[in-house]
DNA sequence: GTCTATACACAGATAGAC
DNA sequence: GTCTATCTGTGTATAGAC
């Protein structure tokens, strides 16, 4: 699959999913109108985004918020009670849209070797298209409360067994070699962070995802692959 | 080579090395007296480090370190004129470390493919042994002034061309496949900073840093090596 | 050199007018 | 629903005693 493709299915996703995502979190707002949550809640968290991963949500002031998000400091507390029920909320928001979207993508295909690369190049895309988000994630999971530090860990060791499975099930079809295939889908993982956490390093260097995805997964295919597939 | 060799040669560097180390700043500090200096120096890093990776350096207070430190806020002053210049000194301090052990330990080998393998074992020895000052300059890069960052950019690309050399000379020796040399590189440095950002799952895992590095030299050899080496 | 006490700025959060 | 004005706690940093 393209990059390009990969949109497209984003955002019909989005569309469909919109109601629930951006609502989930519906009863801790305190703004009754919709119209007002669907416009003012994703100027806030792009510009959370924005604001953070520049400098740290903890380094971000309400009032910077504000200001750059062109809300009243009151009308922003409409929105959650606090900061740092905005990080969960945030938090959440993609999380959902990864899961789903990821789950969805590698039901698709049916053999182990099409799934692992499936997974990898959905995952990249996925980090590319949210890449914001992903990085915010990831560098700010030590400022959640302890409840919500568990959630995140599952939520990484999650996406870690998925590759863990696709390996597990393409040894016993005899198309994976055997080894440690915990190990190798950490390795995976981490490789696949790369991608999002210096996003800098690849932009500079021209390196589009696509080129990425390639080069990852002929990696893998070269430590994973029995002799002969 | 084992950790446990890895870590005797270690120590004998710290000490060697601790004076220029240590006093790399020295005319930045108020105290006069060295051996106050060493003492609590040290003392005040090693805390750093500890709240810091607890908590981020930003939330961190000037109060939590005095109090886990032992020190009074005036004591502390006296080793530092601000909270940002503590940052910066603690940065130097370990870049200067890693930087004159990786060099000085890949020069003793001769061959590509051995260079290789050594400047993977040894980056990772080094970041078990000073794990918490790598995650700490990882995770507050984007803390540091500008002109700090930029130095902290460049100690990673140096790192990478390291790598990057080695596939470079490996291939025209013929022991290396061709291929991005450059990305290759990048990879592998994501590899090896995954043991110590994600220190608690191996950890959990029971994955010893000898057993990470020979996964590790193990897939790379399996993506980088001539066929018939 | 190290302490205690304090200055001063700025953070998160809310009350109440519109 | 959104604004402005304000409360209160806590942050970094320093002055001056010992």
């Amino acid at each position: 699959m393209k990059y390009n493709e990969f949109l497209k299915i984003l955002s019909a996703f989005k569309e469909e999913f919109s109601r629930e995502s951006l609502f989930e979190n519906r009863d801790k707002i305190r703004v009754k109108k919709d119209s007002s949550v669907t416009k003012n809640l994703e100027r806030i968290f792009d510009t959370t985004l924005v604001i953070s991963n520049k400098k740290g949500f903890q380094a971000m002031t309400m009032r910077d918020l504000s200001r750059e998000a062109g809300l009243s400091m009151g009308a922003l507390y409409s929105y959650f009670s606090s900061k740092e029920v905005l990080l969960t909320m945030l938090q959440h928001h993609g999380r959902s849209i990864t899961k789903n979207i990821l789950e969805r993508q590698i039901k698709i295909e049916k053999e182990p070797a099409d799934k692992l690369i499936t997974a990898i190049k959905i995952h990249l895309y996925l980090s590319e298209a949210m890449q914001p988000w992903f990085y915010f994630s990831y560098m700010e999971a030590r400022n959640l409360s302890e409840q919500e530090q568990t959630r995140a860990i599952e939520s990484e060791l999650y996406t870690e067994r998925i590759f863990e499975e696709i390996l597990q099930e393409g040894e016993i079809a005899g198309v994976f070699q055997s080894g440690n295939h915990q190990l190798t889908a950490g390795i995976i993982k981490a490789m696949l962070q790369d991608w999002y956490l210096k996003r800098w390093k690849y932009a500079k260097r021209n390196i589009s995802v696509e080129r990425y995805a390639e080069y990852l997964t002929g990696m893998i295919e070269a430590f994973c692959l029995s002799p002969g597939n």
